[in-house]
Formats: structure tokens, C-alpha cells, sequence
DNA sequence: TGGGTCATCCGAACCGTTCTGGGTGAGAGC
DNA sequence: GCTCTCACCCAGAACGGTTCGGATGACCCA
């Protein structure tokens, strides 16, 4: 306790290890960067050099003179705070840090959760601090992602835009094909009064959910079985309630998001319904406690985790073969997207 | 379409600034960075130019210059892949988040999800390219913490290091209190036989809800009522149905988390059992679910975002004041730690 | 042996900041 | 009028890397 180690020990530089080694600063960080051009015997003696010091590079003097700064920003632009608790979120941040980590890249997460918060992120992100940018906004607001683009920055977003621009890549996931699953699981069932909670009309996922649920039940699509809500618990039950009060004699019911669907399970369940006896009910995202429920849930799974490694990787592919000077290229339309796949988790609910 | 706006438009520089206002580098310096001793005609000129050249300060060079970075590291270090997706780490990244942006600061996140990750990570922090490092590691591994102290680099820990090192801070929730709490309620409520479903003992979250519990029950703490699992819905339900088969005279129930408590209560309600009439429950953490259960849940709120912020603040707090040379302050000890208080949401399950 | 090729290495310039030491001018004091 | 002070500003040296042009030596061929 008594004993000290010198405290403020300098970090080692190309230099010293340059030194060390008996060869220029150049050489040194020739091998730090793996070129060939150098003699196997310096080689080792470099190496042995940086090992022997715990030499490290810089990574600002490296960005200063490279003008890359090998980071690239997670944004989440979201208002609503329940985005963040989202464990589907998280799970998108869980695969973007993991194929990061691969390629080398490191993670600046910036959450636009107030107001105030918008104008420092986009001056950040503009300030071309980092090689790019992810971007999930589930709500309709373009501005950020039109800045960015119109800057020449990198960018993919998760999840469709509402409003598609020409030139922003996304990746998504199957939200029509999920909702069409669920909705034929329901026919196939027996249901004939099929009611949806849909999500709200500013997201894709709302959209696109409603759209798909509509689309495969056809004819039987009946618009007065439908009701909207915010993607939350009690969101889902006050849709529930509404949709019960208007048409008691419902039998089947898509919800937009689990969330919703416990919200709505706990309002016919109040209302001496049988699930799925007299309802079945399928949700959407299978979240944790989709299996945890009374009954359990059947649900849509999505794949989080692949949508923030497929968003790594379609971005990194932009940052190494930047887009050509256009305007000779037709379309960078939909091709360049990606939608994942979704699947049908069944268990007692429907 | 044809039209297009030349693409690498040069990024202003310092040097551009000055010119364009007609001073010199150092002066528009000075202006970007606040210091009062610049004559305000110039100041205002600097203003000028910078805004009409949209200059942004590189901070790549800046940090060369400086030695600071201006970011901080946010590491959790935990291969169990549940707790990222745990609304609870989300909450702590939000305040974090928050607090980070108020302080100027950028947030930097890195998981180590796999073995092969935590080298990489570890390299990555001991490079200084972070000012500090917040660390979240639930289990019991001080490997990493351990480094980054010796190195002298900030850190703050979030929950209690199962073994407490002298020289690392942390930011804390009352897990002690919390059990206590729910005891307390459990006792008050005429139950005679109160169990637990408490969490590993490898987590201090583990060891210090079972350590309350055990307190605030005395002398009427029974170990034949003690069941350990590992914090997830279906170890919950593991547990219950070991507890039960043990002891099916049990009348009351602390689970150390609400995912096990939800697992648990699906075990007793199977059993036939009705809650709380049967079994009063009470769980831990507020998770969103605890509130659409059935029958709505009872448990101890934590403050997560508040756990976040005040782990910056702890953070900046040391890094403006770093620790003085050490060796004739006596202790750092429980004084610099924080522990946030939590409390009690009655519901309907106790 | 002389000239050319090639691999390898070095010195130096450069990236965009911050910061230091010194210089400039205006104003005050004598 | 001449210093002295002081506020302000400028030029230039860092910071720690990358990269470029050129130098060096080994090697080969005629």
C-alpha cells in the first residue's frame, strides 16, 4: 500500500518503439498494419518491441491522418421511451456490437430521447466523427436520415421508413408475411370474426402489420374489426375494450405487438372469454413473456439480432464500395434491401 | 436526378475559419472553446465564418492534442446473453445516455458476449481511448476491473462487486432494503410460512435480496424454505415447483426478480393454488410486465435510470478529480458509493 | 565490373487541433 | 514623451500516427 508505481507512466508511442526496436517509425508502422514490404527479422524485432512496451496505437493520431475513424454510431431516434426498454431493441443493439466487434469497428450509441437532444446528435453525426451511421426511427420522422444522406454519410436504417426515399438503405423485417401467418393460422382454425389491434399508422411496422392481416384474410377482412393502439399494454386493452364493446361476438383477434396482446388477454379474460376457447389470439415480436402468459402466447418471432447484423454488414459494404457517382445507375431501389424472415411461434393462445 | 452537387466537399478546418474571418488559427481557437480573452468584434467575426462555413471541430485532432477523448465506455461484461435483453441494462444505458450528452461526453458501448470478445474489449479500454469506463458486470469476475484500476483508468462499477476491491466505486440499488421490504409486507400480511426464490450467489443482487430477507425475518427465517435460481422465468418456475413439493404448506412467497416470480406463479396457479389468497408473492424489479400479470404483481421498484446517471456522475466526479496520490488517505471506502433507495409497489399479488 | 532492378527502409511532410512564448498596440503613469 | 502594463493576437511547435519520395543495399545480368 505504501509502495507506489510511478502513476502518469507515459503511453508508449511509434516512436519509442521505434527506438527500441532499432528501426524508423515508419517500419513500425508498416507492421502494425500488416504490410508485406518488410523483412521478417525486423519483423519479429518490432514485435517483440511492441510487446515488450504494451505498445498500443493511437487511435486519434490514426483518424487524424487516416480520416476514418473506425466507429460508427448506433442511433436511436425515439422520442418514446418505451422503445428503449424494448427488449427487441436491445437485441438489435446485441447483433450490431457483434459483428462491429468482427470487422473491427467500435460503437457510438447516441439515443435521441429529448427534444434537445436532436440538434447535438445531428451536429455529431455531420461532424463526420464517425464512418457511418445506423439508424432506427420507428416513427415517420425523415429529417435526420435525409441530412445524413445529402452529407455523403454511410447510412442504413432498421426497419422500413414510412415515407421510402430513394437512396436509404433499411432492413426489415417481415412485418406483411408475419401478419398474413397469423392471419391464415386464425382461418385455418375455424375463426370466422377476425378482429386485428393494429399498430399506429406513423410506423411501418403498424402499416405494414395491418396490411399484411388484411391482405390475407381477403374478402373476410371486415374494417369494422379493426382498432388501432400505441404498441403498449394498456394501449391494448383500451383497444380491446373498444373492440369488444363493439362486436362482443369476435372470435379471433391479431394483436400488432405481444404487448398489446397481454393488454388485450387480461380484457377479454375480465370479460368471462375462454382463450383461445372462445378467442384465440395471436401476437407479434415473441417477447420473453409471450411463453411466460396464461395461456401461453402464439406469436410472431422476428430475428432482431440478424436485423443489427444485416445492418452492419449492408453498411460496411457501403463504406468499402461507396455508392458510384449515381445518376447513371437506374435504381438503387429495393434490391439493396433486406427483409428477414419472420416465423410463426405456436403455442395455446391460437 | 442528373443534377449533383459536388460529393467530397472539403470539411472546413480551423485554418479555413480564421482566413475567412481574418484572424489567425489560435484565435478562432480560443472563440470555439469559450475563452473570454478575445475581443468581441473579432469573436463575433469568428461566429460568423463559422457558421457560413458549417465548421464542425475535428475531434480526432483535438484528442491528439488534448489527451482527452471525450468518450466514455459503457462495458457490460456479462456472456449470459439474458441480460441484455433485460429492460433493466436498457434503463441504466438510458440514464447513462442522458447524462453523458449533458456532460458533452460521448457514449461508447462495448459487450463482451463471447470469450473471444473480452480481449479485444480489454485492449480497446487499456488504449486510453476512453476518458472512463462505466462497467456492469453482474457476476463475480474483477479480472477486468482489476486491470483498469491498476492502469488508472476511471471506473465505476454498477451493482456491488461481489468482492469489493478498495479503490472501485459503484452505484447500487438498496437490494438489502428492497427484501426487507418485501418481507416486512409479507409478515404484515399474517404470513406464516414465507419462502424465497432467491437469485445466485455469484451476483451481489443475489446475495443481498437473500441477505435482507434473511434479516428482516429473524428468528422466523427458515432455510427449508430457500430456493435458488438464476434470475430467468423458467428457473422461477424450476424453483416454485421444488419449494412446493418440499414444503406444500407455503403461504408466502419473495421471489428475487419479477421473471422468476412470473415463472413461479404460473407453477402455483397449476398447483391449484390461488394468489394471494393461497400464496401472497412478491417480486423484485418492476419489470413493465409485473403490472399485467395475473393477478397484478407485487414487487420492489429499482431505479435504473437513476442508476445510470449517477454512474456518470460518479465517473466525471473522479476523472475532473482524479484520485489524489493515494497512500495517506486512509480508506476510499463505502463513503464514495452510492446506493439508491428503492421501493415497494403494491399490487394485488401481496 | 558496371549498370539496372527490386525489395526494403528512412527521413520528412502532413493531418487539424491546442498551447506556449513572444510580439503588437493602446492606454496609464511619470 | 517614454516607459510599463495589460489585453489581445499571431506564428510555430507540438501531438502520434500514415504515407510519399528518395536512398540504400543486395542481387542479377551482360
Amino acid at each position: 500500500m505504501t509502495q507506489q508505481e510511478v502513476p502518469a507512466r507515459q503511453r508508449p508511442t511509434l516512436e519509442a518503439v521505434a527506438a527500441l526496436a532499432g528501426v524508423s517509425r515508419a517500419t513500425v508502422s508498416r507492421v502494425v498494419n500488416g504490410s508485406p514490404a518488410v523483412d521478417p527479422t525486423k519483423r519479429a524485432a518490432v514485435q517483440q518491441a511492441i510487446n515488450e512496451l504494451h505498445y498500443v496505437p493511437n487511435l486519434a493520431a490514426r483518424a487524424l491522418m487516416t480520416g476514418r475513424t473506425y466507429a460508427i454510431a448506433l442511433v436511436a431516434d425515439e422520442p418514446d421511451v418505451r422503445v428503449f426498454s424494448d427488449p427487441y431493441f436491445a437485441d438489435i443493439v446485441r447483433g450490431v456490437s457483434v459483428e462491429l466487434a468482427d470487422a473491427g469497428y467500435r460503437l457510438t450509441l447516441a439515443m435521441i430521447q429529448r427534444p434537445e437532444d436532436r440538434d447535438h446528435v445531428e451536429q455529431y453525426l455531420l461532424g463526420h466523427h464517425v464512418d457511418g451511421v445506423l439508424l432506427i426511427s420507428a416513427h415517420s420522422d425523415q429529417r435526420l436520415a435525409d441530412r445524413l444522406l445529402e452529407a455523403g454519410i454511410p447510412l442504413v436504417e432498421g426497419g422500413r421508413p414510412v415515407l421510402a426515399t430513394p437512396r436509404s438503405r433499411f432492413v426489415d423485417n417481415d412485418n406483411v408475411g408475419g401478419a398474413a401467418l397469423a392471419a391464415r393460422l386464425l382461418v385455418a382454425a375455424g375463426r370466422r370474426r377476425i378482429g386485428t389491434i393494429a399498430g399506429p399508422l406513423d410506423m411501418s411496422a403498424g402499416v405494414d402489420r395491418l396490411h399484411g392481416f388484411r391482405q390475407a384474410l381477403g374478402d373476410a377482412f371486415d374494417p369494422e374489426l379493426v382498432e388501432h393502439a400505441n404498441f403498449t399494454t394498456t394501449g391494448g386493452a383500451e383497444a380491446a375494450e373498444r373492440l369488444l364493446r363493439r362486436r362482443p361476438d369476435l372470435d379471433g383477434l391479431f394483436v400488432a405487438s405481444d404487448l398489446m396482446a397481454i393488454g388485450a388477454m387480461g380484457v377479454l379474460r375480465k370479460a368471462g372469454l375462454r382463450i383461445p376457447q372462445d378467442v384465440a389470439i395471436v401476437g407479434f415480436d415473441d417477447i420473453v413473456l409471450a411463453a411466460a402468459c396464461d395461456p401461453p402466447l402464439t406469436t410472431v418471432r422476428q430475428q432482431p439480432i440478424q436485423q443489427g447484423r444485416m445492418m452492419v454488414r449492408l453498411l460496411l459494404e457501403r463504406m468499402h464500395h461507396p455508392l458510384p457517382d449515381a445518376d447513371d445507375l437506374p435504381d438503387v431501389g429495393d434490391e439493396e434491401n433486406v427483409v428477414l424472415p419472420v416465423d410463426l411461434v405456436i403455442r395455446e393462445s391460437a
